[in-house]
DNA sequence: TGTCCGAAAAGTGCATGCAATTTCATCTTA
DNA sequence: TAAGATGAAATTGCATGCACTTTTCGGACA
C-alpha cells in the first residue's frame, strides 16, 4: 500500500495511468488481494480514481483542480499560521525559531535535498502548532496529493533563499503572535510556491502518456 | 459500502463498537471479501480506526477531536463564505437569496424536518459557491464526519428561528459582496451549531457503549 | 482468592479459483 | 476504406480456504 502511493506521489506513475491489479501483484510479489485493498484505499484518498469494473487510474489532476488545491492549501496554511501565531507553546515556538535559523546553513550551501527536508519540517512545525487535529489531518492529505507537483520546486534558482526569506516572516509573525500578519505571510509563502510549482505542471494530457 | 457507513453516520453504530468482518458478512450475505474492502475505504475517510490484526472500530472521536473539527468547519465554512462574496455568479446569488426567503415559512411553520432539508441545501450552495472543489471535497467529508453529533440540532427550542436568522446574516453579506463580514457571520453559524450539538454529544465513554 | 499460564476459539491477512464484465483484435459488410 | 459486429483474451468482483495472530476462558499454582 505504502509502496504504490510511493510510486504515485513521486512520480514514477504518471496521471491517466492504469494500475491494473495482476501487474502490480507480481511486481511487489503478492496476491491481488492486498493490492485490491490497497487500491480501495488509494482510491478514498483521492490518489487513485476507481470505477466498477474498471482498472484503477492514477488520478487525474486537471488545470483547475490543481489551481483549487493549491488555493486550499494557501488557506489551510494561513490558518495554521494564524492558530499558531495563537497557540504555540514557547517551547514550540523556540524549536521553531531555532530550526529556521539553523537552516540558513543549508541556504548558503545551496543544499536542495537537505533544504527540501528542513523545509518540509518547518510547515509540519506549522501544522501541530496549530493545535488542531482535524486541521492537521486535511493539511497533510492536501499536501499529500500535492506531492508529484511540487517535487522540484527547489531546483529553480533563488527559489532557496527566498523560500527562506518567507519562512523568516512566518516565525516573525507568530513569535509576536501576530495571528494576521502570519496568515498573511503563509498564505502569500504558498503562493509563491504554486507559481514556482506550476513551472513543472506542465504534464500535459495524461491520455498521451498512458501505457 | 454505502449500508456500512449509513450504519455510522446515522448512529446505528456507536463509537468504539466493533465491526467485526464475519458477522458484517453475514448480515448483509456477501463473503468477507466485499466488506473488507469497505472496511479499509472507511478507515481511509476516517470512519472506523483500523489495525493489524484488529478488529476495525467505529472511531472514537474524544471530545477534543470532536471540539477541532468544528473549529475547523467554522474556518471552511468562513472560507467559503468569503469566497462566494467574491465569486458567486448573479445567478447563485439570486438562487441563494430565493431559497432563503422561501424558507421562512417553514421556520413559521416550525417543520424541524423540512427545514434540516432546506439547510443541507443552504450551506451546500455555500460551498459550490466558493468555485473550488478541493475545498469541497474537504468541508463535505468533514460535514459527515460530524453528521452523527448534529443530529437533532433543530430540536432546540427557537434553534430554527435563531438558524433562519444566521443564514440571513450570510446571505446579506454575500449580496453585497462583502467577503470579510460573510466570512465573520459563518463563522460564528457554525459555532453556535457547534453549541447546539455539544448537548447531544455527551456519548460517555466509547468501552462502555461496546458490544 | 487472585494471578499466571496455556489451549481452544475467534478473527484477520492473504492466496487462489471461478463467474461476470470489459477490452481488444479480427472479420464482415456497406 | 470505414464502420460495425463478434468472439477471445484480459481484468475485475466475489467466494472460499488456510495460516497466523489475537482474544478468551478454564485450570494450575502461589
Amino acid at each position: 500500500m505504502r509502496a504504490i502511493a510511493d510510486m504515485i506521489v513521486t512520480g514514477q506513475m504518471l496521471p491517466g495511468e492504469k494500475l491494473d491489479e495482476v501487474s502490480l501483484a507480481a511486481r511487489f510479489e503478492v496476491s491481488r488481494t492486498p493490492v485490491r485493498e490497497a487500491l480501495r484505499e488509494l482510491g478514498a484518498m483521492g490518489l487513485v480514481d476507481r470505477e466498477p469494473n474498471r482498472s484503477a487510474v492514477v488520478t487525474t489532476v486537471t488545470e483547475t483542480y490543481l489551481h483549487s488545491m493549491f488555493e486550499a492549501m494557501a488557506e489551510l496554511e494561513a490558518i495554521c499560521a494564524r492558530l499558531s501565531a495563537e497557540r504555540m507553546t514557547v517551547d514550540e515556538r523556540r524549536t521553531l525559531e531555532l530550526e529556521h535559523k539553523a537552516s540558513m546553513r543549508l541556504v548558503h550551501a545551496g543544499a536542495e535535498e537537505e533544504y527540501s527536508v528542513h523545509n518540509t519540517e518547518f510547515h509540519t512545525r506549522l501544522y501541530r502548532g496549530a493545535h488542531n487535529d482535524h486541521i492537521l489531518e486535511m493539511v497533510t492529505q492536501t499536501r499529500a496529493r500535492l506531492a508529484p507537483f511540487r517535487r522540484a520546486q527547489f531546483r529553480l534558482p533563488g527559489r532557496l533563499a527566498k523560500s527562506y526569506e518567507e519562512h523568516g516572516r512566518i516565525v516573525m509573525a507568530i513569535m509576536r503572535a501576530d495571528g494576521i500578519a502570519a496568515a498573511q505571510a503563509a498564505y502569500s509563502h504558498v503562493e509563491m510556491v504554486s507559481d514556482a510549482s506550476a513551472v513543472f505542471a506542465t504534464t500535459g494530457e495524461p491520455s498521451a502518456r498512458g501505457t
